[in-house]
DNA sequence: AGGTATTTTATCGTATACAATAAAATACCA
DNA sequence: TGGTATTTTATTGTATACGATAAAATACCT
């Protein structure tokens, strides 16, 4: 049916689908923040890396752009995006806005196995966090934002939260502070409690409050490596002539 | 400075931001309803029509699928999206929760300025809607929305509502009655006038029965042209024969 | 004549080549 | 030796060429 299987070296997956493997690959590398903002990333380094063309690389990186993971200056490339102060509080905002409108139709929905499913995603993160892999519990935690938001049934939504989570891990990677990683150990299977119990405004109380913790924990000092200006910090006339 | 400027004729814009005003007309011409929902929209005959090569408008299309304005099926090439009835849902809910939610923030920051240059964009779509221009009245109402989101301040949530007019636009096409074209004449008025008061709370029910009229407009049914079950349709096991 | 097999054609997917540009390195001059 | 002008180099932007594939058209056979 598929001849690349007739032929075992040198597979060639057939055409598109190709891409989302590498989309997944560089997305995953920027939300556990082991490309760092502000890192450059130039289409040749990447195409070589994923043995693909350019042409590949930068409709992937395009991709990236409109999603905010990356930024492109014209005629500079690609660079992880270095949120800003701004931009961070935008982003809690808008999660504020919509995760909790969305509890209580996810409590609504609500049903035993999607608990299950739920409890063993947090426990994952919590053995993450407690074992010291950073990088895979950045990525759990998100993870288990976004599957809550698809539990709503509203697909529209549940991709514009996806958007969100990614962005937030970015803004963590450059506000956070060390220790605090966003999320505190238990407060997800918290809210499972509440979600199970059907109790939709408990939910989105508490939504409230752990986005808000987590928009506490960071410090918000944008250093700006832009020209600093001298002229203010060495006081203006010439003095130290 | 500029090279271009010594040649007055064939104007090569330069770099990048040649691509801009292509990706804006193609996606005016989608919203106006100008280009119908399943529309095909070869790479080639764009590129003819834009004066650029096929790389340039494969980088629009895809952009305009990522907002899910075109649909991009594999080897088929790109055409203007049918919307779902359950992705219509989606959008209308999705509206509900981030349209309303931003109405007193909206509120709060109103200023009389901002107050005129509504009501200017308001007089505007009455005029369009009075005057037959269907397009243009279309076009004025997801301006409108979208303006408002604006004044929230919140970047990233009015980006969102940006795409969930442009959608909603597309929706209508499908869905909307003869008749009607969404927004009642005199909403967006009334609208204002809450806004102006600096009462969110009556602006953000108000906006929620204005979406929920707009919805409620539309004739929810899908006709699927996808090959149809005969079997079904005919009855089973060869009646007929 | 009707239905299946084959060829043709239209159109997309991908790689590559070349032009354009901005940064870095170097050379030049006061 | 410090600063400016020039060349070199690295890297992106864009077009084009070629291969692949699926739909349409045609030819073939029964």
């Amino acid at each position: 049916m598929n001849d690349a299987q007739g032929a075992p070296h040198l597979v060639k997956k057939k055409g598109e689908a190709r891409h989302e493997p590498i989309y997944k690959a560089l997305s995953d590398a920027i939300i556990e923040q082991r490309l760092k903002p502000g890192a450059r990333l130039r289409e040749d380094a990447l195409a070589e890396v994923f043995n693909v063309s350019r042409t590949g690389v930068r409709k992937i990186l395009q991709r990236l752009a409109l999603e905010q993971l990356v930024t492109l200056t014209p005629r500079r490339g690609a660079s992880v995006t270095r949120p800003t102060a701004e931009e961070a509080k935008d982003v809690f905002d808008a999660r504020q806005l919509v995760e909790c409108g969305l509890m209580p139709d996810v409590a609504r929905q609500m049903e035993p196995n999607e608990a299950a499913v739920l409890r063993e995603m947090a426990r994952r993160e919590r053995e993450a966090l407690r074992s010291g892999e950073r990088s895979a519990a950045i990525k759990l935690s998100a993870d288990f934002h976004v599957h809550l938001a698809r539990l709503s049934g509203n697909t529209t939504l549940a991709a514009f939260v996806e958007q969100l989570c990614s962005r937030s891990s970015l803004i963590l990677a450059v506000y956070g502070q060390r220790g605090h990683l966003g999320c505190e150990s238990h407060d997800h299977d918290d809210l499972i409690g509440y979600l199970e119990a059907n109790d939709g405004e408990r939910a989105k109380a508490f939504m409230s409050r752990h986005l808000k913790a987590i928009e506490a924990s960071l410090s918000m000092v944008e250093e700006d490596d832009s020209a600093p200006d001298l002229q203010q910090i060495f006081g203006g006339k010439g003095a130290m002539r």
